[in-house]
DNA sequence: CAGTGGATGCTCT
DNA sequence: GAGCATCCACTGT
């Protein structure tokens, strides 16, 4: 499947499946692709509202400094599963993006579910709708993702990731939760959104901002 | 709503 | 031993 097919309008269209080459493109055009995105596991899911791009040139980025025993998924083939513990409680989960060795990957952060809510309920111990999947860790324990999936291919079963019908305007923002390289403006989502971890801001046009922008062309 | 602090365990220095 | 790509409960508007 080529990116230009990927980012164009399907409107009355069956869900389609996403190939493996969908991930074999930059970190910052994958991202904003995702958003809109049907993801399942094991058939339950939703639709991705909320991701961050994290390219190694990134000081954020886990692969940064260079390949560790928890980063080396990242190190390998577009269209895998990075699964990584956070905060010694938490499951988050990336996809691997561009060509293997560049060690890039976007973040899945929130997701608005669609099927599968009563185990969502159970696993996250929650009834609120708008708490099940509105955060990197909340979607990971609400689809049931651990490290045992880490380095899993995106395209075949537990996992199923399919194109919207329609693709949703996607807003950008600066990234959350984070400390190094907090303003750079590479998160990405459904503006208005209620599933959202938070809300997006408009860009603040700072001189940072605009810079790091403008390395990521 | 916004801000604060604790839980918790792995990774890397 | 420090520092997390987080979440939740609790506080005070």
């Amino acid at each position: 499947m080529s990116p230009s097919k990927v980012s164009r309008s399907r409107k009355d269209a069956p869900l389609e499946k996403v190939g493996r080459a969908f991930f074999d493109r930059s970190v910052h055009a994958v991202a904003p692709d995702l958003i809109g995105m049907v993801m399942m596991v094991n058939g339950i899911g939703g639709r991705i509202v909320e991701v961050e791009a994290y390219h190694h040139t990134d000081p954020a980025a886990h692969s940064y400094r260079g390949m560790t025993l928890r980063n080396a998924v990242m190190f390998g083939p577009p269209g895998y599963a990075y699964v990584y513990r956070s905060y010694g409680i938490h499951w988050c989960v990336n996809f691997v993006c561009e060509e293997a060795g560049s060690a890039s990957a976007v973040l899945i952060r929130a997701i608005e579910p669609l099927t599968g809510l009563p185990t969502m309920r159970r696993r996250r111990g929650l009834d609120d709708e708008r708490l099940l999947c509105s955060g990197p860790g909340r979607v990971c324990q609400a689809l049931g993702i651990t490290d045992a999936l880490s380095g899993h291919r995106l395209d075949t079963p537990p996992f199923s990731l399919l194109l919207p019908p329609e693709k949703p305007d996607v807003a950008v923002g600066v990234r959350i939760g984070i400390t190094r390289a907090m303003d750079y403006p590479w998160r990405y989502g459904v503006a208005g959104s209620r599933f959202l971890s938070k809300p997006i801001k408009p860009l603040e046009q700072s001189a940072t901002v605009l810079a790091s922008a403008a390395a990521a062309r």
